[in-house]
DNA sequence: AGTCCACAGGAAGGGCAGGCGA
DNA sequence: TCGCCTGCCCTTCCTGTGGACT
């Protein structure tokens, strides 16, 4: 069954060179915020304390890989100079890791080799722990948090206020905070109690255009694939496609890297265009199946239920109000509960899950106002219709029809 | 100008599971 | 074993809201 896999010419060359957590030798047109972040941190070297650094800019924009790029740099030229520092980096999206306060300083410990509980100890406990511990390291301690807007929406911005005052507190170590986030006006939203402690810095990352993308796509194709198995159309369709996206590079490495995954699976030796209309189809379908798959059965069960209500109002004829509005989705939500023996949860609750649904992307839920018929939301479907029919059908394995 | 509707969404707290230390 | 702590999911109660209607 494996032989003719085995015999098949491999495509790739190194396929990690793909992966958008991948950091390259050099990085494209992002010179100016390189120099930025590196000139920021530089006081580091003279054992000067650097200020806090926020950089900002949408999804895919390479703020990840550049301030990891210059940690990588920044540490080889402390090691030669014989310093201390010690960088810990955070995804602050990744769900039971650090997307509450207790779990953010529970992760910081085990990342500079402390035991901790996952749960059970107060929180001052594990901040006088933390203190404690960087204090004795006596060395600079550089925190990325990624995404660090998800866990401000989520407990407030009292950890960042906290995690900056402990400097007033050290003796013999100093603490610097890389804030990463998509959203722009995150800093607008602070306290000004944690602004002015945070005193930091800011980057702005702009997306690429078409051109820069495409530079970037072919560093990446020499390196993950075999010569001659990418050509210039397919990368210039990768980055046009991404560009289209808001010139996310993710994307954009996405695309390639999984084109190449359907032609090596076809048994071709070339990525064709065809092969990126299939990746891009494969790479929305996944994401929508697998997010929907991951819900609670009660987000599913609300989201069938747009699903239904959505395919009535499609199919009626003639004039009809076409709005899908919370009290509808709620009645049909009860309904469906009933029929699935499924305890229903109450009107409040199911409208912080139509908020997690739109918050998903999967349907797009706007606050309006009927005058004195109230006031509600208005919700609609955002998936295309190959998506929607896939994800129909698993909710109806779920549920019924 | 005031009323009213159908919610939105904030605040508080209950119940549960699970860990820690005495 | 018990009391205290955590996170998480949920309910209950409440105030706020925008615009059609009176």
């Amino acid at each position: 069954m494996f032989v003719q896999y085995i015999q098949q010419e491999d495509i790739f060359q190194d396929k990690k060179a793909l992966s958008s957590s991948f950091v390259p030798q050099k990085i494209a047109h992002r010179d100016l915020e390189l120099q930025q972040i590196g000139s920021m941190l530089a006081p580091v070297l003279k054992g000067y304390n650097p200020n806090n650094v926020f950089i900002y800019g949408t999804c895919g924009t390479g703020k990840t890989i550049c301030a990891k790029f210059i940690i990588k740099q920044l540490q080889e030229a402390v090691a030669q100079k014989g310093n201390n520092l010690q960088v810990v980096y955070i995804n602050c999206k990744m769900k039971k890791v650090a997307d509450t306060e207790y779990r953010l300083f529970a992760q910081l410990l085990k990342e500079l080799g402390e035991c901790v509980p996952d749960t059970g100890l107060p929180t001052d406990v594990l901040y006088r722990r933390f203190f404690e511990c960087v204090d004795q390291k006596n060395s600079q301690l550089i925190i990325i948090l990624d995404e660090i807007d998800t866990l401000v929406r989520k407990v407030g911005d009292d950890f960042l206020y906290n995690l900056t005052r402990i400097n007033q507190e050290m003796k013999k170590s100093h603490i610097t905070v890389i804030g990463i986030t998509n959203d722009i006006s995150f800093r607008d939203n602070l306290d000004l109690r944690v602004k002015s402690s945070l005193s930091e810095e800011e980057i702005l990352f702009k997306p690429y255009d078409a051109r820069q993308l495409r530079d970037i796509l072919k560093d990446r194709a020499k390196d993950g694939y075999k010569a001659g198995a990418v050509d210039e159309l397919v990368i210039s369709k990768c980055a046009a496609l991404a560009a289209q996206e808001h010139g996310d590079a993710r994307r954009a490495l996405d695309l390639l890297r999984v084109a190449g995954e359907i032609a090596e699976r076809n048994a071709e030796n070339a990525v064709t265009e065809h092969h990126i209309d299939m990746a891009q189809q494969k790479l929305d379908m996944d994401r929508v199946t697998e997010t929907v798959r991951g819900q609670p059965s009660q987000s599913q069960a609300v989201l069938y239920s747009i699903i239904k209500l959505n395919e009535k109002n499609t199919s009626q004829k003639g004039w009809v109000d076409r709005r899908l509005l919370t009290g509808d989705v709620f009645d049909t939500y009860t309904s469906i509960c009933k029929t699935n023996n499924i305890k229903p949860l109450t009107q409040r609750r199911i409208s912080d899950l139509i908020g997690e649904l739109d918050m998903l992307g999967v349907i797009t839920a706007k606050v309006i106002s009927n005058g004195r018929y109230g006031r509600t939301r208005e919700i609609t479907l955002a998936l295309k219709e190959d998506i929607l029919a896939r994800t129909k059908s698993l909710l109806i394995e779920r549920f019924g029809v």
